[in-house]
DNA sequence: GAAATATACTTGACTAATCAAGTATATTTC
DNA sequence: GAAATATACTTGATTAGTCAAGTATATTTC
């Protein structure tokens, strides 16, 4: 029950996270994206279908609803993303990349990758295991 | 060279925060506080003079100095904090709870010491004491 | 199968932060 | 010691998100 170790453990993880946002947003910004949106980008890119409800997208980052439907209105108008119809739930838009969306995702992973490397490279391979495992079990 | 792992690790790393500071935002809010406000509370009182600058309390939580001046101002209204001038530097004003803000500070603490140990339930000491470690081993 | 409830959004109003520009003081350079 | 530069803020304008309320569709209950 090492109660100030769980509160400098919070405090430095949310830290961390603030100083690790703002890199990626000024590494980004280059292409015209800001954190993110590439993050959206990136989990609809590894996503099996391509293609992802709003709430799904939603829950995968930590946004709400409302905060995707606001992302999402510019990079629909800038054909980035596109929007479809989910035959089986009409609630539901599905999201997709669009090509234009693909080949800006491929750029902007080259940024992105040097910003993590760069940001983990005091870690080696074990360790960075470590932290996923670590990260993992954190009850968010 | 793993940089899958770098991402994943980047991406886990900021959404584990984005939850935990919803959850401390929640936990704090019986208080009146948000966890930014808190967080500056707690900087404030472990600090060993109990003043910092402004500038200081910015860098301390990876805020902008304009940040800090709109999140003290209803703080200080609130006389939660307040401002004393450094006689050394007329262009720093120094911050420091206020007795109403040290009694605040104390009663948030039970909540946030409830937040972060239910967060981090799941890790013993040693896996404590590693996560540490390792989080200030990246390089914001 | 109608009524009640739950889910998946969208929108208006608001808030917390940013950035760029401005002001005041301090420090360095020459 | 005057001029140039750096630091510590503050403020106006903007942005990225939140929450609460509304709408549309789906699912459950009876």
């Amino acid at each position: 029950m090492e109660t100030n170790k769980n509160i400098a453990l919070m405090l430095d993880q949310v830290h961390a996270s603030t100083l690790l946002g703002k890199k990626a947003d000024s590494n980004l910004s280059v292409h015209g994206l800001s954190f993110t949106e590439f993050n959206i980008m990136h989990k609809l890119h590894k996503s099996p279908g391509g293609a992802l409800s709003r709430i799904a997208l939603a829950d995968s980052i930590g946004l709400t609803a409302s905060g995707i439907t606001r992302l999402l209105a510019p990079m629909t108008k800038n054909n980035i993303v596109l929007k479809t119809v989910n035959a089986r739930d009409a609630r539901q838009s599905m999201v997709a990349l669009t090509e234009t969306g693909k080949g800006l995702y491929t750029d902007a992973l080259v940024s992105f990758e040097y910003t993590c490397s760069s940001a983990f490279s005091l870690l080696d391979e074990p360790e960075i295991n470590q932290l996923l495992t670590l990260l993992n079990k954190i009850k968010c």
